[in-house]
DNA sequence: GTGTTTGTTATCAA
DNA sequence: CTTGATAACAAACA
């Protein structure tokens, strides 16, 4: 599932886009595209040329010489895969469904650029989407999302005051909503609580002003060691070279139910809350 | 055939 | 208007 650091990862390997003129847009499923019709997209990106990629929450940004940007969102099994040299391309170890190459079936739209260099979007449960937004309402959009936990303005005060909002639900569910920290999923929301020693179902209005500043702390520990790690892939995650990240050997409760807390050697539980897959130390986290 | 996987949004209730 | 809870979406896999 690409969060935070997944998204992340792929921003800096497309870094390489920056400064290539598009050249061609081949869309084979509308129904992924937003804010705008097939001729729309065409009229916007061809010529166009890629000014910077940014990362807001889970979106990646493509900004271009055009005044419009891309927002593209992976959602669940998106990926953005960049070749540099013409044909296919082995991705790494960890593919989809037997997929070693691009372009294949789940490819839906790809990018061609000046220089020979193509981007390929594949998803194979097609829930992710390429939105193209004008320069004067990107902000407006972006700024719908809490705070950067991996920026400045992720403050104590502020989480404070954004949990304050959601007070009757659990943690789990408030950390989720993406207005209340930006980025995070359900990998890293149970890992943070694992670190933050606080469980999953506690009621938002209960934790003590320790724990919301040991939350923050962990969330920004564990978030960073994501990003260092280039993501978690244990499904279709792979990052903008196709390879994959690595978080998941140097993970502590996530997808570990039946085996032992790496604190206290107790057996990791795996529930259902705020609807999720859910895994927490019974004896560490209170 | 059944249940499970999850990011986000629609929908309904309060 | 807000928040909370749940279903729905989609496709692969055990």
């Amino acid at each position: 599932m690409p969060e935070l650091p997944e998204v992340e990862t792929i921003k800096q390997d497309l870094k390489p886009l920056v400064g290539l003129k598009i050249s061609k847009f081949i869309v084979r499923r509308k129904s992924l595209l937003r804010g705008g019709s097939l001729s729309f997209f065409e009229k916007k990106l061809h010529g166009a040329r890629v000014i910077n990629l940014s990362r807001r929450a889970k979106v990646l940004v493509i900004t271009l010489s055009t005044g419009y940007s891309l927002m593209i969102h992976l959602k669940m099994t998106g990926q953005l895969v960049m070749v540099e040299k013409s044909g296919g391309y082995k991705m790494g170890g960890h593919p989809i469904v037997g997929v070693k190459t691009v372009p294949n079936k789940f490819t839906h739209i790809e990018l061609h650029l000046l220089g020979g260099v193509k981007l390929y979007f594949n998803d194979v449960r097609r829930f992710g989407y390429w939105q193209i937004v004008s320069k004067d309402k990107l902000a407006g959009i972006l700024n719908k999302y809490g705070p950067e936990p991996l920026a400045k303005d992720f403050t104590f005060n502020s989480l404070v005051t954004n949990l304050d909002r959601r007070a009757k639900t659990t943690i789990k569910a408030a950390l989720l909503d993406q207005k209340t920290v930006a980025g995070l999923g359900n990998i890293y929301v149970d890992e943070s609580l694992f670190k933050a020693d606080i469980r999953p179902m506690r009621r938002v209005g209960t934790l003590t002003q320790t724990e919301i500043k040991k939350l923050r702390h962990a969330i920004k520990q564990i978030l960073a060691l994501g990003v260092k790690a280039r993501g978690t892939s244990f499904d279709s995650y792979v990052d903008g070279r196709g390879q994959v990240g690595n978080y998941w050997s140097k993970r502590l409760v996530y997808g570990r139910d039946g085996q032992l807390c790496k604190r206290c050697k107790n057996v990791i539980i795996k529930t259902k809350v705020a609807g999720r897959g859910t895994h927490y130390c019974p004896i560490c986290q209170k």
